[in-house]
DNA sequence: ACACCAAAACTTGTATACAAGTCAACATCG
DNA sequence: CGATGTTGACTTGTATACAAGTTTTGGTGT
């Protein structure tokens, strides 16, 4: 799941494995209901009130807050509010522009001189996703290809680097969930992936470079129908 | 300055220009004395004792130490201690690839469809490079190479893919401070930057593309070189 | 009924007190 | 003299109380 990957991003904790503490748990229950869309963008959401339920004290969900807010998933009003963060056009072109860039880097990298180790994983990856659509199981996929651009950046050798397109990929992902996804569209993803590898495994740099700026760039036609059918949720 | 500039990544307030506040002035203060070296990689610091000197509570404090930990210049020790964050020859090596693609990123948009009103403001930093390399001021010349890659995003109208380089390069620049910079080193920065300008105005994306490679390459001979000489500062 | 003002009920920001864990110094025993 | 156990002085994590500001609500006067 997204938030227990992304949790890594802002760990101040040692690398020794740790049980979720209070904040941790405050912080990926919220990162996934905003994700979700479970909590919608505007709505309000105070320190006391979600300490409250939460059985802890303002403290650790003032910590969550911030590293929410730090995500652009939460908006701080001091003295006014909390709210969840409304969808920004700019914001989003942002993050499609930063997402885009290190993925970018990163298969240049796989195609350049690859971790070959990862090699089983990603076709195995490819076979899950296969079965995924055959199923018309779409949090499956969503969930498979998470990971098969993880798995891209794991092959380049900077697994590090998955958590910065994480984090702007939830940036678009909460957007998306308004959109259904149709077995239609999970097909092309999918052959996407399968082109990538393609060429990718056969160190075709410039031709993996043409068709992950496609793959990308299928979200744009959805982000601009949802900002007409659904202005509400943007700012301002 | 880096601190300024950066702190608006983290910010949680609104657009609204605000005076600076307890915790901006508890971390611009930290982030200067850890990036300048005056705090060394190892060098612990205590939370009471930073609220003492700085004349505030524990509080803002924390909230400080949090962002200056998620940007990998602090390490929070739970109940131990926390301490400036040694180097890391992955945490730099990922500093690098980050601020490789993203700036990559910038300049292939910039070289397609660039802001051309920032045409004069790239020109007049680039004599001004010049000014500071005939005086012979490292200082002078090492802010007028931040504000080249600042503009160089406004360039390519996202500026906010600034935030992201900062970030990034100051992992670096806390560690190329130990090695002086001389006049010859600042000529090669410079006849990067005015053969970059040049391939950019002419719309030569692959040969920016080349030039900018090389330019941030130029570092890591002088990391390595570190590496060898201040072992000490790095971790294990 | 409507405009306006005041007070109460929110919000986040800060300070202080306490809890839990780690580490180091030191006394004590073999 | 050395190893060891215990106590104390640190560290960060958490809870609570208070301060400052905003928004809403309700009442009052016109």
């Amino acid at each position: 799941m997204p938030a227990t990957e992304l949790k890594d991003d802002a760990m101040t904790t040692t690398d020794t494995v740790e049980q979720a503490t209070g904040p941790d748990q405050i912080f990926d229950d919220l990162y996934n209901r905003i994700i979700t869309l479970d909590l919608l963008p505007g709505t309000k959401i105070s320190e006391t009130e979600v300490a409250r339920s939460s059985g802890y004290s303002r403290q650790p969900v003032r910590e969550a807050f911030t590293r929410l807010a730090n995500l652009n998933l939460l908006l701080i009003r001091p003295k006014r509010a909390t709210i969840v963060r409304p969808f920004s056009r700019d914001l989003i072109a942002n993050a499609r522009f930063i997402r885009a860039a290190i993925e970018l880097e990163v298969i240049r990298q796989v195609a350049d001189a690859r971790d070959t180790s990862v090699d089983a994983k990603l076709k195995n990856s490819l076979k899950a996703q296969r079965d995924a659509i055959a199923d018309a199981d779409t949090a499956a996929f969503h969930d498979l290809d998470y990971d098969f651009h993880r798995l891209l950046c794991q092959s380049a050798g900077r697994p590090a680097a998955f958590d910065l397109i994480a984090a702007n990929k939830a940036q678009v992902d909460r957007l998306c969930m308004l959109s259904l996804t149709s077995t239609a569209a999970m097909q092309d993803l999918y052959d996407d992936h399968t082109r990538l590898v393609d060429a990718l495994l056969s160190g075709k740099a410039p031709e993996a470079e043409t068709i992950l700026r496609k793959h990308l760039g299928r979200l744009d036609p959805i982000i601009d129908a949802i900002y007409t059918t659904h202005s509400g949720y943007f700012e301002e």
